[in-house]
DNA sequence: GGATTTTATTTGATATATCAATTATATTTA
DNA sequence: TAAATATAATTGATATATCAAATAAAATCC
């Protein structure tokens, strides 16, 4: 039986979470109040004006539980605005705010750093490859 | 400003979130009632008999206060034995029971080709590469 | 040897993940 | 059009993540 440590998803778990950690470290240190998975889901709405639950939770690859309670944190910071759809009752159309968009305007710097930092020592090549063949992976567990 | 599908920590936190849905449904789907972050610390005393928790939390990347609370429901599920260490008697001694070894045993086929799957399409070697340049990626967060 | 510091673990609080059940509204269909 | 079905979002329950505070025991230090 293969040990754990010799398997490329034991690696994977531990890179997403250390990368995590480390990111979310640097957001706090420079004095910034937002969870990794909040900005996810801000960042998501800065990209696409009035998405509704539903459509967040794919992109962000969320279920629709976990997305209404982070947005009901991010309507509590005033971030997000959330307007009853008038077509069809049951939707939301959610919007970010000009508070939301400064906070990822601001946080825009550290971002790129934690990124860059993460990724020293491997060329663009590199990365790309990461990506492309981690892409092949999710693909194979549909 | 970038966009998120184009980042690869991105690809990454889907990646692995995407292999975590599959690997459950599969151990689900077999009728064995373990969650995947409880298998690991199993599988963990599997390959180390007689760790501490603090042992436990860093193989596995998880912090104290997790480890406290799955190991209760491990040792709830009589996977894992728990007696107090007679010679510290802050921590505990924990050990895998043959229930527990039994369980790991039987899982380990689903894991396996859950593995295969989650890989199809990837060559050894790109496999190794991944490994080496998501370990890199670990480093750097440090 | 008693006071201080360190270590191992637990507990409480809050955020997130996941599933199942529920509610409200829309759509389809007979 | 009324009944059945589908969709969007919420809520409750349980598992996990993370931080901070608390507890208990061990180690150190003066």
């Amino acid at each position: 039986m293969e040990k754990l440590d010799e398997v490329l998803f034991y690696t994977l778990e531990k890179s997403i979470k250390v990368y995590r950690k480390f990111a979310q470290n640097q957001i706090l240190k420079n004095g910034y109040d937002i969870t990794i998975d909040q900005w996810l889901v801000l960042k998501t709405l800065q990209e696409n004006r009035l998405l509704s639950q539903n459509q967040i939770a794919e992109l962000v690859f969320k279920d629709f539980a976990s997305i209404t309670r982070i947005i009901e944190l991010l309507v509590q910071k005033q971030y997000v605005n959330r307007t009853i759809n008038t077509t069809d009752r049951r939707k939301f159309e959610l919007e970010i705010t000009k508070k939301g968009i400064k906070m990822i305007e601001d946080i825009y710097p550290i971002v790129t750093e934690n990124r860059k930092q993460a990724l020293t020592g491997l060329t663009s090549g590199e990365i790309k490859n990461l990506k492309i063949q981690l892409e092949k992976l999710i693909i194979n567990c549909k």
